[in-house]
DNA sequence: GTCTATAGCCGGATAGAC
DNA sequence: GTCTATCCGGCTATAGAC
């Protein structure tokens, strides 16, 4: 019976955090390890390097994430005829929600490290989980087509991507603009919140009839 | 008669270009100076410091194209009825494609060093602009907010939110996006082809009625 | 204004005792 | 598995000659 956390957990723990916050390269061994109350040395114990301590941080957020997303987009893929594009992004609030539940910020923490991947890794992300997550992004895609057939192909393409971008990057400055929105508009916001307000944003952009001139 | 570049602007000229593609922490004095052909003493000399050239980097684009951004904006706002969101963005893009003229790929470069500075500085970016440019800003949301009186005012900073994120993000990832785009679709888009696909999608964001439930 | 040389620090990683 | 001690490389910044 363990009076304290696995260290290798507590390693992961304290780093997505950190990540999540300032960035990878800006995170040091050393602040990660005295964050978690471990030595130095067990990172490189535990994981090998530093770049394979991100993947696992990655991957623990990812391997939950993305089955139970594939799982809610099934679920109204059985009617995909009354799918909109509001519902099919909505289907992912729960799974995103669920992370909160796994640790304490869960869902902003993934979100985060979502952006913080992407724009730091110079597509080494992007082909990571294009490889070890492809078919559970595939049945997203295809819902989302399906649901917006005037859209063509390589037009939804860049859709998505720009809905990609406008959910990392918002949570990436979700603090800074809870602070301030709190400041000029008295408003409250916490993740869920947030989210709700950009589905609709991200729904309208995506559907948005293409110009033909 | 110069036979080179001044040394300050060798500075500015290669450090721009490397601080987009890589990030600001990512990018090394040594790098830079080595790039620019000068001495790795010149950039304290000319900038004091690495955070002050950082700062005169983005203050070259943001004084080019803040103040011509102003004119445009104020253009369309003589005629303030006639003005969609879409005129409002579209008006955005010659003074962006302007700064391809100042320097080569000068649009890409400006978008992804805005991009990198509000996700890595941790807020300083968005204090500077605002205090710095906060004129020029308000000419522009005024114009939003008019086209699209429909929506709360705490409810557009959100949405103008998303949308710089929209762009930022799409932009800091443009490389890698045309390169699966030609791939898969034998697209090739250049710099103003991406703009125009992205603000039809912001756009219909920024002006899809709020939700009352 | 430009150079060399170096100070001083912090980073990731590892050797080897326990 | 965990610890201390250390290596070694890269970083920003500066002193001081020219």
């Amino acid at each position: 019976m363990a009076s304290r956390t696995d260290t290798k957990t507590r390693i992961l723990d304290a780093a997505e955090k950190l990540f999540a916050e300032r960035g990878f390269s800006e995170t040091s061994l050393r602040l990660i390890t005295s964050k978690a109350e471990v030595n130095l040395a067990s990172v490189n114990y535990h994981f090998g390097s530093k770049k394979e301590l991100i993947r696992a941080v990655l991957a623990r957020y990812l391997d939950v994430f993305m089955p139970s997303a594939s799982i809610e987009i099934n679920r109204l893929h059985l009617a995909p005829e009354h799918a909109s594009l509001n519902e099919i992004f909505s289907a992912l609030i729960k799974p995103l929600l669920e992370l909160n539940k796994v640790r304490n910020g869960g869902t902003i923490i993934f979100l985060q490290l979502l952006g913080r991947g992407y724009i730091e890794s110079q597509g080494h992300l992007r082909w990571f989980i294009t490889t070890h997550y492809g078919e559970h992004l595939a049945t997203f895609v295809k819902a989302v087509a399906a649901s917006a057939p005037h859209i063509p192909q390589a037009e939804m393409f860049w859709r998505l991507h720009f809905t990609l971008g406008t959910i990392v990057f918002t949570m990436a400055s979700a603090d800074a603009l809870n602070e301030i929105a709190a400041a000029d508009y008295g408003e409250h916001n916490n993740t869920e919140a947030i989210i709700r307000k950009v589905i609709p944003y991200m729904a309208a952009g995506v559907a948005v009839p293409v110009l033909t001139n």
